[in-house]
This record gives structure tokens, C-alpha cells and sequence, in this order.
RNA sequence: GGCCCGUUCGUCUAUCGGUUAGGACGCCAGGUUUUCAACCUGGAAAGACGAGUUCGAUUCUCGUACGGGCUACCA
């Protein structure tokens, strides 16, 4: 019987949660789902200078739009301090642990000193084998007593076997000289105490792996299954960090990208089923495997994100893509649809979703919809509606009154209007648009009558020819 | 500096010793067309470099170059 598969995200709340983390919170989540097991939270809050509430509730926020849902009670770590002290104690009652009473300034020197010279800043206290008696009374660490010779290899689902000389490891601070403790050691303690049976995480972690195995040996635990995704990079290929074009999940929420999409795109970056580019969530989940992550780093691209997005758009149930939309525009602080122009956009939703790669191009495609008599044709449209274009629209509005309010009775109609005045159709269509739309890109003509209705398309040419 | 990881078309990737090195995005050309799109057809485009192992290397080994990560009383 094999244990339940239990992942979890732990991000640290200082600043909103980026794409590189977001993957990492998508891959877990992912696993987790496809082995029915869970996928748990947890804010290494840890560093109380440079954490903040704000940061932590805009990463909560990211993840629910994501629609990464996560198992149980979200764990911060900085209130597991008690739990974390305790492990500490009990590694130095059982001699894997020491005091270490070096300074900061001083380690800080010997590492000045020693990169001058060229030799290893590896930091070797001098406290490691001191009998308590001989120990003073002043402020200290407590470090893990790490082995000094042999080998920690990490077994790693993406990177393979890695092997550390452990002579390569320092002796980790465990509890800080203010009782605090550390990020390195309170991992360990709550990803065994979380019961954590793979740690999916970003490969800048790798060496950190070793490390924390040391304090798994010390207390006996079993280690969980290691898997280290390489990072995303810029565009330009560098680390992608905050500093440098980094941004946060909300901005792709306010640039109109639907979390189907980009749950699309993140998995496929830097994860990939054969040739599989555009699949569902639940195909996802049904596909999930540490098997297929690559091991190498990858670069965002927005082409190929738009192009998912499209896809995604195109294939997503009309009612269910205007709720999106609407949780779109509340997103991004606008004012919400009225229930005519929801009716509105439904009915016209076949001939807008084929066409857009974000909710502000599904929008803009809408406008035909969201805008009020009387139109105000925009510059180009304006043109198209010249004396010779109204009179012909003209000759098309009364004919449109008794036509049955179906697309080929349109098409006809119009198609005569055309052949009667010596034109080919799109010479109509041009003045058509400019008088439903008042914009050049929009739906077809046709599309825009049958979804705005027989008296308000008359309504709208009418407004258009009046105009002197 | 030390330790660790990586390197297939511009980008994301397939390949798990034998392929004309495949797909997707993007790009270019043509077609369709009722604007913007979408769509259809075709095209250009890759194994960083050098050795070795092998009948045969993109694939395995080593070296070099380049890129990245870690090297905190940060996470």
C-alpha cells in the first residue's frame, strides 16, 4: 500500500506571486490531482522584515484565479516557530547540533579573508566539538553538526542522481542567535510534519537539497521525492526576477488571458506529453507526470501564449465565457454588463469567441454591442460613408423592413441592393459596417444584424443616413 | 573563486544508438474573403564546439565554450 501522494506550494510573501511561481504552484497542483492526493499551502513567512500580510493575501488571490485550489488549512510557517525550536533541541540533546558562538562580524571577516587569498569561504566553526563547559556566556547560534566526509547524493526526478562531497557542506544555522528559526531547517520540519511526499520545486533549490537531507538523517525522517523544475528566463534569456520583467499573475489576468490558458501554457513550459500543445485542464491532469520535465531553463513567450488564448477563447461554452468576461471587467476595475447587453452578448458570442486572443480583443470585437445609438463612426468609417455609399443604404433600409431576419434573406437583399447600383458587395459592406459598428473591425455585417435585431440595424442606418 | 545544473529551428519542444531530426508558435509566399481576424496550401529554419565508445551518435563518456543556480543569523 503506498502512501497518499501529498505536494504543497510555499511561497514567500514578499512581493506577488510571479509566472516562475506560479508554475511551480501548477506543477504540484497538477501532481497532486492526477495521483489523488493532496496539494497544500504554505507562506514561509519566516523572515518577518520582508514579510508582508499584503503580499501573502495577493498570492492567495493569483492562486484562486488560477483555479489552483489547495487541501486543508494554509500553514505559515513563521507560527510553527515553537515546533521548529523543539526539533532544533532535540538535534542538540542527540549530539547533531551544536552551539556555535563565532560572530557575524567575525565569520564575515574569515570569509573576506579567505576569498582574498583564493581558498574556500566554506565557514568551519570553531564551536563544533566544544564541551559545554568550556562554552561561554554569550549570544549563539545552534548549528547542525553535518557530517565532514562521504557523500549526500540527491536523488532527483528531473535532474538525476547528484552527488555533494559532503566536505562541500557547511554546518547549516539551525536556530538563530534571537531563538528564530532558520528557512533551511523549518522546511525540513514542516514538510515532514505536512507529511509532504514529493517536494516540486525550482532548481535554484538544488544545492539547498543537500543540505536539508543532513537534517532528515539527523532526525531520522524519511526524505520525500525530490523534483527540481529548471527556472523560467526572460525573454532576453536571463533569470527572470522581479527587477527584470517579471510579472505578477494579476497582470495577465488584467491583459485578458483566461486561467484555462495559461494553466495551457505553463505546463507546457517546460513540460510536455509527445506533441500535445493545446489540451484542457483535465487533460492535464490526466497527462501529469515528473517524467516529462525537461532540464532546461525556458523563456516565456506572449506569441505563443496569445495563440492558446485564442484557442482557449474559441473553445470555451458561451455562457461560461461571458461569466469570465464579466470576472474580467470587475478584475479590472470596470463597470459591469447590463443584463440586456449580457442577453446581447450571449446571442452573439458564436461570432465573436472564434476570434479573439484576450478578453479586451473579445471586447473590442463587442463593440457593436456595448456601444449606444447614436453610433460615432470612427475616422476610417467615417470616410466610407459618403454620398454615394448612404444613398445606396438608402435603397437597402426599407427593404430590410419586411425581409425575414435570417441570414440568407440578408445576404440576398443586400447582394441586389449591390448588383442594382453596379457594385460588388464589399463596396456595401465597407458603409454597412460604418453604420452598425462605426469601426472597422467587428463581426460580419450579417452576424451583427441577426444579433442587434431588425429595428435597431433600421434604427442605425437610418441614424447613418440622416447625417448630413 | 568553489560546488551544482543546463545547451535540438527565433521561441516552446519530440526523439529514450539507426528518422529525409517530427510537431507547435512566430516568420515568409500564395489562396480565400465582407473590415480586423480566422481559415487553407506551401516555404525557410536546429542537434554549441572538440575528442572518445560503437558497425552506427542529437542520443553514452570526457574536455572546452557559453548560459544559469547556489555559495547569508534571506527564502
Amino acid at each position: 500500500m503506498s502512501k497518499t501522494v501529498v505536494t504543497r506550494f510555499a511561497p514567500s510573501p514578499t512581493g506577488y506571486l510571479h509566472i516562475g511561481g506560479a508554475r511551480t504552484a501548477l506543477f504540484n497542483w497538477l501532481f497532486a490531482r492526477h495521483h489523488g492526493g493532496e496539494f497544500r499551502l504554505r507562506i514561509e513567512d519566516t523572515d518577518r522584515a520582508r514579510s508582508n500580510p499584503e503580499a501573502s493575501a495577493a498570492i492567495l488571490r493569483a492562486m484562486q484565479w488560477l483555479g489552483l485550489g489547495h487541501d486543508g488549512e494554509v500553514v505559515s510557517q513563521f507560527e510553527r516557530a515553537d515546533r521548529h525550536a523543539e526539533v532544533v533541541h532535540q538535534m542538540l540533546a542527540t549530539g547533531h547540533a551544536y552551539k556555535c558562538f563565532s560572530t557575524q562580524d567575525e565569520i564575515a571577516k574569515f570569509r573576506e579573508d579567505a576569498r582574498a587569498s583564493g581558498k574556500s569561504t566554506l565557514f568551519q566553526s570553531p564551536w563544533r566539538d566544544t564541551a559545554a563547559a568550556d562554552q561561554p556566556d554569550a549570544p549563539f547560534v545552534i548549528r547542525l553538526k553535518a557530517p565532514r566526509d562521504g557523500q549526500t547524493v540527491i536523488d532527483d526526478q528531473v535532474q538525476g542522481k547528484v552527488t555533494f562531497q559532503n566536505n562541500q557542506l557547511d554546518d547549516m544555522i539551525c536556530l538563530r542567535s534571537d531563538a528564530t528559526p532558520t528557512y533551511m531547517l523549518a522546511v525540513v520540519v514542516d514538510d515532514h510534519d505536512m507529511n509532504v511526499t514529493h517536494v516540486i520545486r525550482g532548481d535554484d533549490h538544488l544545492n539547498n537539497a543537500a543540505r536539508q537531507t543532513l537534517v532528515y538523517q539527523a532526525m531520522g525522517w524519511d526524505l520525500p521525492v525530490w523534483a527540481h523544475i529548471p527556472l523560467i528566463h526572460g525573454p532576453d534569456g536571463k533569470k527572470l526576477s522581479k527587477r527584470h520583467g517579471a510579472l505578477g499573475v494579476e497582470e495577465y489576468q488584467a491583459m485578458g488571458y483566461p486561467a484555462s490558458a495559461m494553466r495551457n501554457y505553463l505546463a507546457r513550459l517546460g513540460w510536455s506529453h509527445g506533441d500535445d500543445e493545446f489540451f484542457s485542464t483535465k487533460q492535464a491532469i490526466e497527462w501529469f507526470d515528473l517524467a516529462g520535465i525537461g532540464k532546461s531553463p525556458s523563456r516565456f513567450d506572449f506569441k505563443k501564449l496569445d495563440n492558446l488564448t485564442g484557442q482557449h477563447i474559441a473553445v470555451t461554452d458561451d455562457r461560461e465565457l461571458l461569466e469570465q468576461l464579466c470576472e474580467f471587467l470587475a478584475a479590472t476595475d470596470r463597470s459591469d454588463l447590463t443584463s440586456e447587453q449580457k442577453e446581447l452578448m450571449l446571442r452573439g458570442m458564436y461570432c465573436l469567441k472564434d476570434r479573439a486572443k484576450s478578453f479586451h480583443q473579445l471586447i473590442d470585437k463587442a463593440e457593436f454591442i456595448l456601444t449606444t445609438r447614436p453610433i460615432q463612426p470612427d475616422e476610417k468609417s467615417a470616410k466610407l460613408l459618403d454620398g454615394v455609399s448612404r444613398s445606396i443604404l438608402k435603397q437597402l433600409t426599407p427593404l430590410l423592413q419586411d425581409v425575414s431576419w435570417i441570414r440568407n434573406a440578408l445576404e440576398e437583399v443586400a447582394t441586389k441592393v449591390a448588383e442594382a447600383n453596379d457594385v460588388k458587395f464589399g463596396k456595401l459592406a465597407g458603409p454597412l459596417r460604418a453604420a452598425l459598428a462605426g469601426r472597422t473591425a467587428c463581426p460580419s455585417v450579417f452576424d451583427m444584424m441577426l444579433v442587434i435585431g431588425r429595428d435597431e440595424t433600421i434604427a442605425r442606418l437610418n441614424d447613418a443616413i440622416g447625417e448630413a
